[in-house]
DNA sequence: GCCAACGTTGGC
DNA sequence: GCCAACGTTGGC
């Protein structure tokens, strides 16, 4: 939705950028800038900065009501009172059990449904008067970065979920701010909202796309470096009082669900006919649109009010826009079905005509409509052409009686195959699950032709021709606060006793392999190393082993479903440090006058025995498990949290003293020079080929290019980035494996042994090992109470103990 | 403040 | 030694 219902993927967006698009558009010379491209000989400089142009259209988007600032050339006002929008019949309005698959069947999905109560659509919620933005905060992380819009200062900015939490719920608001895309899934919001029974069971996502593929997906938010299927399916939207966002059509042409949980909403409707469409692409590339308001051009347009409690569904291709008259928390999401193939696809072209990028664009489209066929086609003539998937017998074929296809879905498929046929090759986008896509077409034409008589009167079954398989639905669970908060502290224990673990078996590991390397057996040692590394689980290993180890299509070659490339702000890219990061830090940590926070996590305080010995020696021998005490608390992008405050505020201990110089960002705290990270090689990024189109590839040799930029392609960038095997640790000068360093000609990659001990603070950029780094603070004055922050984001990151002990990590930002 | 260009690191 | 590409810097 939000990009959906209200962020509007689109128009507006659109036609300034065509720059950071779905790439593929390597033709073109000129950018609208003025500059150029780099494909364009010899001259090359600037060609990244149209994003600036980009943003300046976005900003253009949903300004304020009151404070447009003579921006906007017509009042949002005037329009919610003009008689003019004032028409009936746009709207059909409908009991929840009647929505049915058979209703669909029969009628289609044409015009807006709207659902006074909730009853009998299989919609879930929390209890409205419960739930608030400060729970969504709970449960999608305070450190969850949004999309929000600034309506005064007509910027598109990022804020993370704590910051968004006390702005909403700050009563004076000197801006107008709105979060219209906050996509859920995937978060522990996830179980607590359940969309309407019907889009359960018609969404492609649930019916169509392939179920391994969607499982596998671990990253809750909206990358997509990390995406594994169309992620748009539950939406969070959160607007205070007079957020407007201009007209608009949902992504790929989805239908929207959209419940009001509280507050109200006003939608001003446009159905999508031929001329409907044309109007609104011309007014989309006028670059107008601040000056008209696109209701006015039309024949019909027609104003709703939603309130508290309300259910919408607003079909494929419609135009609407959207106002907030009172602060509002909405659920919803976006589905693409069989009941409006059709549109879809005119919708899909729209997004082409008037250029709305891929980033706002439904992901994986393309890949989806070569899913539908494929689960036609396996559906209806028992061939499959998926790898992993039995074809049914022709026996088995025989015995089921035919099927009858609604018109929509006739027609719908024969559109598929023209739009898949007619769109150039490299933007076919054939995923890699889909052996023989020539074969899959002419499987198709048979079906076509097998049903072209059907009846529709024997298609009104009320059962779905594509069912989704068994258990794609989650449990709901009904929203209770005091339960979500103990699950986070248990989880936090959990992942701390883990780290703790962790660190403890690989201490042992190690060891031993230092025993038995002194009697010549390398055997045993690796044999534990292995043992460690598997063992080895703090959330990215987790996530990374879960990534590959479900093998589908992930696996390592370039067809994997294509998406397009990110910008830059979006990518889960690992970004160097900012300079200004330690300087702020100095100035915050000298300036913070002690006030101890947080104590040691509940649950987990004291437990922890890290390691101990203050310098190992040369040899090699490991220091043994033992001594110093210490909390290593994790930071996810789920358990910090104010809400939860007192408990687990685990990282806000700032005292004065700057404990240490780290001088430079580019040395270590001894003054060796600062690793750099490495590809991880496991991750889905890694194991793409270069896409080819992003301005990188775009830049390589091998592309064409003049080679200058020296960067890995958009799509590729390590969403794991590790440290080199030749980090070591600044303290005891031992690598990760508790090895004298050898000269990195030499030196074996050390996969087989697990992952590497060292931590590198993301606040210092100091490189050491746990046990190192805290034995550091024996004998100061707090020392029993020192921890470190594991950053489950990224492999061996942590906030040193030193750092969170002296507060530097207090103004510290995370970099995700 | 942005980003093209480049020196140089790290893997192989 | 070669290649990919990380992270910084100076020019715009």
């Amino acid at each position: 939705m939000s990009t959906a219902v209200e962020t509007g993927s689109s128009p507006a967006k659109s036609n300034s950028n065509n720059n950071s698009s779905g790439g593929n558009n390597s033709g073109n010379n000129n950018n609208g800038n003025g500059n150029l491209s780099p494909n364009a000989k010899g001259v090359q400089r600037r060609q990244l900065r149209e994003r600036k142009q980009r943003k300046l259209y976005l900003e253009e988007w949903s300004l304020g009501d009151e404070d447009g600032e003579g921006t906007r050339g017509f009042s949002v006002a005037e329009k919610l009172e003009s008689s003019k929008f004032a028409q009936a019949g746009m709207v059909r309005e409908m009991r929840g059990c009647d929505l049915t698959v058979a209703f669909l069947q029969q009628h289609g999905f044409n015009i807006p449904l709207l659902f006074r109560d909730k009853a009998g659509l299989g919609l879930r919620m929390p209890d409205p008067q419960e739930f608030t933005v400060n729970d969504v905060r709970l449960c999608v992380g305070s450190r969850r970065l949004l999309d929000v819009m600034d309506v005064n200062t007509q910027k598109n900015l990022q804020m993370t979920m704590k910051e968004w939490q006390q702005y909403y719920d700050s009563p004076q608001k000197d801006r107008l701010l709105n979060v219209i895309s906050l996509e859920f899934s995937h978060t522990r919001l996830d179980r607590f909202v359940q969309s309407p029974e019907i889009v359960r069971q018609i969404d492609w996502v649930d019916v169509v796309w392939p179920k391994q593929l969607k499982d596998a997906q671990r990253e809750g938010t909206n990358l997509l470096g990390g995406m594994m299927y169309p992620k748009v399916q539950k939406y969070c939207l959160m607007s205070v009082k007079n957020c407007y966002t201009d007209f608009h059509i949902d992504f790929g042409g989805t239908s929207v669900w959209y419940h009001i949980l509280r507050g109200s909403k006003v939608f001003w409707l446009i159905p999508p006919t031929d001329r409907n469409l044309q109007l609104y692409e011309k007014w989309v590339l006028s670059g107008k649109q601040a000056d008209i308001f696109f209701g006015d051009t039309v024949e019909k347009c027609a104003r709703v009010y939603l309130t508290a409690g309300n259910t919408f569904f607003i079909p494929t291709g419609w135009i609407h826009a959207v106002y907030t008259p009172t602060q509002s928390l909405v659920f919803g999401g976006n589905f693409l079905h069989s009941f409006g193939i059709v549109k879809q696809l005119k919708t899909a072209s729209v997004e082409d005509s008037t250029k709305v990028p891929q980033k706002f664009r439904y992901p994986f489209f393309t890949e989806m409509l070569w899913y539908v066929l494929a689960r036609y086609v396996h559906t209806l003539l028992g061939h499959s052409h998926l790898e992993g998937e039995a074809s049914l017998s022709e026996d088995e074929m025989a015995a089921r009686p035919h099927t009858h296809l609604t018109h929509h879905e006739l027609f719908g498929l024969k559109e598929i195959v023209m739009y898949l046929y007619d769109l150039p090759p490299q933007k076919k986008n054939v995923p890699s699950l889909v052996l023989d896509p020539v074969a899959l077409i002419k499987d198709v034409r048979s079906l076509v032709e097998r049903h072209c008589k059907d009846q529709q009167d024997l298609a009104i079954t009320g059962v779905s021709v594509l069912k989704s398989p068994p258990g794609s639905q989650p449990p709901f669970l009904l929203y209770d606060r005091t339960r979500v908060k103990q699950e986070i502290k248990q989880e936090i224990a959990r992942k701390n006793a883990e780290v703790i673990r962790e660190q403890q078996q690989l201490e042992a590991g190690r060891a031993r392999e230092a025993e038995s390397d002194t009697s010549q057996s390398t055997g045993v040692g690796s044999a534990i190393g292995m043992g460690a590394g598997v063992e080895y689980s703090n959330g990215v290993m987790k996530k990374e082993q879960l990534e590959n180890g479900s093998g589908v299509s992930v696996g390592g070659h370039g067809s994997q479903p294509e998406a397009t490339f990110a910008l830059p702000t979006d990518t889960l890219k690992y970004r160097p440090p900012k300079k200004m990061h330690l300087a702020t830090a100095l100035v915050a940590a000298a300036a913070s006058s002690s006030s101890g926070g947080g104590g040691p996590v509940a649950g987990v305080g004291g437990s922890a025995v890290v390691g101990s010995s203050h310098s190992p020696t040369g040899g090699g021998v490991g220091p043994v498990t033992g001594g110093a005490i210490s909390v290593i608390a994790t930071s996810s992008s789920y358990i910090e949290g104010g809400q939860v405050g007192g408990i687990l505020n685990v990282d806000n201990c700032h005292s004065p003293e700057g404990g240490g110089a780290k001088l430079s960002p580019n040395l270590t705290g001894t003054g060796q020079p600062r690793r750099r990270r490495t590809r991880c090689k496991n991750c889905a990024a890694c194991q793409r080929s270069d896409c080819g189109t992003c301005p990188f590839c775009m830049d390589m040799v091998k592309f064409g290019g003049p080679g200058r930029a020296k960067q890995t392609c958009m799509m590729r960038q390590c969403l794991s980035p590790m440290l080199p095997v030749t980090a070591q640790c600044v303290y005891c000068h031992l690598d990760g494996w508790r090895q004298t360093p050898v000269s990195p000609q030499t030196k074996q990659l050390a996969s087989a042994d697990g992952p590497s001990a060292l931590m590198e603070c993301s606040v210092c950029y100091e490189i050491a090992h746990p046990d190192c780094a805290l034995s550091q603070l024996d004998g100061t004055e707090d020392a029993a109470d020192a921890k470190g922050i594991v950053n489950e984001d990224l492999p061996n990151s942590w906030e040193c103990p030193s750092c969170c002990r002296s507060g530097k990590n207090y103004d510290y930002n995370v970099r995700w």
